[in-house]
DNA sequence: TATTGTTATACTCTATAACTATA
DNA sequence: TATAGTTATAGAGTATAACAATA
């Protein structure tokens, strides 16, 4: 698999940051929550790259099939609907997964008895077998991703970003 | 346009991630690490998602479409490689992209004449004034997006933000 | 030979809406 | 009537690789 080079170097994205504000100098935009807002959505983009490249590609998962595997793992047996709000994707979005990761047998889809409409998802064997050897390997590459902030700083980080979520998400109604 | 109904409120985040360390409790996890990778994710995602359904979907354009534009702004005319790079895209993605912009008649797209292998992109009259009234705008949504966050704080998470992208785009070569 | 950008293919994910089968 | 999940369709974006034109 080729890659492409990692086109950021330690100080270039303050500098490119710094150049941004200087092109734009004496107009009257809010430059911090540019900056903010910017690195948010790049550093979203490294990470899910990042672990789509290393952790997932190895065990052909996609971001979304891994996070739904994890939904599964850490709640045990769920509701299809459920599994989509936890996961962040939409039903329609879940249906395919599901296709896959049954193909894949890691997954097993059973109707409710009582209420034949609804549907659950649990792991097989297979499946738990799968996230349990995965999720420490994917972990130590979140670990990786945060290896240059202290505790501290990472707690902070967690913190600031639930804020800007809760924010974006209270206006999206 | 229908939207899913905002799944989080304020301490809902908070209680979802104490509720997984939970699950995991006993077994050697970084769940520091955890918290802040999980929460870079759903930031960005709901950064990109918040800035779709109102700043640019009002103007039928693309998340990737919009940053075209804004390189082509700020940078001015770039050769098509170099807007990949800074957009963050594929160069396969870009000559997409390339098309609708210039059938918008946003872009206009030059070859050179001392190389003919190469191509530049600039912002059409249209464009110009497309991007210079709908920046402000998303501006404004930036702000909005870290409202609840002093000054020092925004800035504060710019920098560790940094730090995360640097540290990841550091190990993909 | 190497490089720039295009084209082609296949896949993932999203949004929307119509549909089914149940309730 | 309302609800849970599926199906269908169209679009955005990615990855990969082959390709043409040019250097």
């Amino acid at each position: 698999m080729s890659r492409r080079i990692a086109s950021t170097s330690a100080q270039e994205l303050l500098t490119t940051e710094s150049q941004i504000r200087a092109q734009l100098e004496g107009q009257p935009f809010d430059f911090d929550a540019m900056s903010a807002v910017s690195n948010i959505y790049r550093a979203g983009t490294a990470v899910r790259t990042h672990m789509e490249r290393t952790v997932l590609g190895e065990h052909d998962l996609s971001w979304v099939a891994f996070t739904v595997l994890w939904v599964l793992w850490i709640w045990g047996k769920q509701e299809t609907g459920h599994v989509a709000d936890e996961a962040g994707i939409t039903k329609g979005t879940l249906t395919g997964v599901i296709k896959t990761l049954v193909g894949q047998q890691l997954i097993r889809r059973t109707t409710h008895d009582d209420d034949r409409r609804r549907a659950s998802l649990s792991l097989t064997p297979k499946g738990k077998t799968l996230i349990t050897h995965l999720f420490p390997h994917f972990n130590q590459h979140e670990a990786l991703a945060v290896s240059s902030l202290s505790l501290s700083e990472q707690r902070e980080l967690a913190r600031l970003l639930r804020k800007v979520t809760n924010s974006l998400n209270a206006e999206t109604v």
